[in-house]
DNA sequence: CTGTTAGCGCCTTCAT
DNA sequence: ATGAAGGCGCTAACAG
């Protein structure tokens, strides 16, 4: 450590009280300077600030949290750091959030709903300003603590069911249908899903069940839903033969994830396939790699980063008023037309 | 909220002073009983135990930790969350840390050094158990600060200066050279070097400057360096028609990036060009879409999550052993030859 | 092994 | 407008 805690010369931290002893006024004087300056006259608030600055004064976040019942933390739970959707809806959150003097606190499930609980009921023994929890699926452990948190919760990425509180995202069984209905107006009526981790993945598996549902009602067929072992590029080329042996002539295929539907168009390239004459592809998420790859890929497009600025103001709004309500906002999916699909 | 704050029925948060007194034990106790649990006798632990749980009682971390003088926070900033390869190394981390208790708290600065340095002052004043920041170029005032935090810090993604206190990462000065050395090799003469905001990127500009130096050194020839305005695969292929302007007959291309390497294979295969025949194409970072793109892109890798297990090894081992001292471990790159290079 | 006693550093009434 | 004083909920000596 740069410092050891033991040393003998460990200067001690800057407190509140050598600032006031440095100005000459009292500890609480000090505290109204840094936190509401107008509530203290001119003079001696800028002797304090003065006296602070030299000092190199940094106000001990945690006492003043356990005076002030409430940290500037939020505790924000996602499945994984690593899907670029989340990082997007983070990354915003982060940036709008930041700004305004609030830190976030970020713990990842991997789509363990125990894990989710245990991480749920750590964030909020932290007095956390506002609690951000990724879908609306949780224990019946989770919804008790977040229920007796007492403050906001934001339930993201979903809209098929009731939120707790606050509910910021999308239909995800809308999304599905969306993808079944842009293949069923095309006149296809052999089609398939591939959805990664459908088993664990909630969200992917309304998609799925929307684009069935869809499917069947459009043209009174059943669609072929094939679950696929990851989200990872190689295992959207082995869905797709999977596919291809199960449902031969196959005419379009709808992925859970662009990067699935990329390694597809690999796989169909070298299979032989004409994308789209011989078979339409569609993604989901319009990640970069969906403009640039050859051909462009039609996909749908979540709202990722839009959810983490909706979620940031959100939070932003209820804590500046404690008189703002609960909403429940359903920021819609895009359908982008590329060439595959 | 689900539940207002002023509500009259506000059911005020269980304390451990309510556990002690169901426990019919002192308040010291419940303390123990729950933190170190062999320090107490069996039978007040049991007792203690299931009052907490009969009474759901969650542990304030604000009080514990103003009066133990840390938290379990880890600190890490990072410049950016979209980046898949700190994504990866935060993955990791937050795994290995939450087990143990620990919670991260994430900033990114966005390649800022200002802004890195207000995250890090406002992350030092949590009194968090260790600090993590990205690279070894700060401000004097960051260095003030990390060096005045009575915590482990943490340097990772880098190996090219000396770390303030322990340094985990790679030299991607080396890296660079790695690139460089295997163009030279192979004979090729006129080469090139595609980096990704090099004005704004320290550690890409290390690269940059190894593989320059060490074509220098075999070929005594000088690379061209382009500099890429985002690491966004649209940009690659951007990248390699400037290249191929400014520097005709150029042979083989180092990128700072897989994108960027994939978006200029497409945009070779629009050119006419024949990779690896025509030109060979070197990656970095070696995501999954380098195994999978077409033909699969040769690449150096970096060690992106064992950084994230090394680090959370690091910190867990400082915290557990007070004894232990700082380190300044270099992970290494990896070549990972494929079939552009 | 257990209880008592001081704080941890700040915020916030309440007087002045 | 300012100061004094009592917590916030828990931990860590220190006694017993």
């Amino acid at each position: 450590m740069p410092q050891t805690d033991n040393s003998p010369a460990a200067p001690r931290r800057v407190r509140m009280e050598e600032v006031a002893k440095v100005a000459g006024v009292s500890l609480a004087t000090v505290s109204r300077a840094l936190k509401s300056p107008d509530t203290v006259s001119e003079k001696l608030r800028t002797r304090v600030q003065e006296a602070a600055a030299r000092l190199g004064y940094a106000p001990n976040r945690i006492a003043g949290s356990l005076a002030g019942a409430r940290t500037p933390l939020v505790g924000v739970i996602v499945p994984s750091l690593t899907n670029s959707f989340f990082a997007a809806t983070l990354e915003r959150m982060t940036e709008l959030l930041e700004d305004k003097g609030y830190q976030l606190m970020i713990g990842q499930h991997a789509y363990d709903a125990e894990r989710e609980e245990r991480i749920v009921a750590a964030f909020s023994s932290w007095n956390p300003s506002a609690l951000v929890v990724t879908g609306r699926d949780h224990t019946r452990g989770t919804v008790g603590i977040l229920s007796a948190t007492p403050c906001p919760v934001i339930e993201m990425w979903d809209h098929d069911a009731r939120p707790l509180d606050t509910g910021i995202g999308f239909s995800n069984r809308e999304a599905g249908r969306l993808a079944g209905r842009h293949f069923a107006e095309q006149g296809f009526r052999s089609v398939a899903y591939v959805g990664a981790i459908l088993d664990k993945d909630g969200r992917a598996r309304s998609r799925a069940e929307g684009f069935r549902e869809e499917v069947r009602r459009l043209t009174g067929r059943d669609a072929l839903v094939v679950n696929a072992g990851s989200r990872d590029l190689g295992e959207g080329g082995a869905a797709l033969k999977q596919v291809m042996t199960q449902q031969p002539g196959t005419r379009a295929i709808a992925f859970s994830g662009d990067m699935l539907a990329v390694g597809a168009m690999f796989e169909a390239a070298r299979m032989g396939l004409r994308i789209p004459d011989d078979l339409a592809l569609l993604g989901y998420g319009d990640l970069d790699i969906a403009v640039h790859s050859n051909p462009p890929l039609s996909t749908i497009r979540p709202p990722h980063d839009e959810i983490g600025a909706a979620v940031a103001r959100h939070i932003l709004h209820r804590l500046k008023d404690p008189a703002a309500v609960p909403e429940n906002i359903d920021l819609g999916v895009r359908l982008i037309r590329r060439q595959t699909a």
